[in-house]
DNA sequence: CACCTGACATAAT
DNA sequence: AATTATGCCAGGT
C-alpha cells in the first residue's frame, strides 16, 4: 500500500503538540513550529495533512495565521473544510462573516 | 544526490 | 483588498 508508513520523528513532535490544544480554541501552523523550535509553518501543515492519530490529535484546531481555515483531511478546499469549520463552531468557536476564525478564539500553541 | 511537492507566511504588486 | 512571487523546510521519489 502506498499510504501506510511510520510518522517520522518530525511529526511525531507535530502531534505532541496540536494534542493540547484546548477544546473551544485554535492555534496556527506558525505557532506550532514557534513552539517547536524546527520546522516552518509549511512543513506542519503537510505533517497535519496525514495526521493518523485523528480525533486524539485535534488537527482541526490548527488554522493559518489570518483565521482562514487551511485544509482538512487532505483537502484545501470542498466539503472536507465544511467538516473543519462545522467541528470548531460545535466546539465554541466563533468567525467572522468573511468566514475566518475571530481573532480572540486563536490562542498561542504550547 | 538532485529534484519535486505541499493543510504556510510574508512581502511586493 | 486581492493576487502573485519568493522563501521556507521536511519528506518522498
Amino acid at each position: 500500500m502506498l499510504g501506510n508508513r511510520k510518522p517520522t520523528d518530525f511529526e511525531i513532535l507535530v502531534y505532541e503538540i496540536v494534542r493540547k490544544v484546548p477544546l473551544g480554541t485554535v492555534t496556527t501552523y506558525g505557532r506550532v513550529t514557534k513552539r517547536l523550535g524546527r520546522g516552518t509553518a509549511r512543513s506542519v501543515g503537510t505533517a497535519l495533512s496525514k495526521n493518523p492519530f485523528a480525533p486524539e490529535v485535534p488537527c482541526h484546531r490548527v488554522v493559518r495565521a489570518d483565521g482562514s481555515l487551511g485544509g482538512f483531511d487532505g483537502h484545501t478546499s470542498g466539503p472536507r473544510l465544511q467538516d473543519k469549520r462545522r467541528m470548531l463552531e460545535e466546539e465554541g468557536v466563533t468567525f467572522l462573516p468573511d468566514g475566518r476564525v475571530a481573532p480572540a478564539c486563536i490562542r498561542d500553541a504550547g
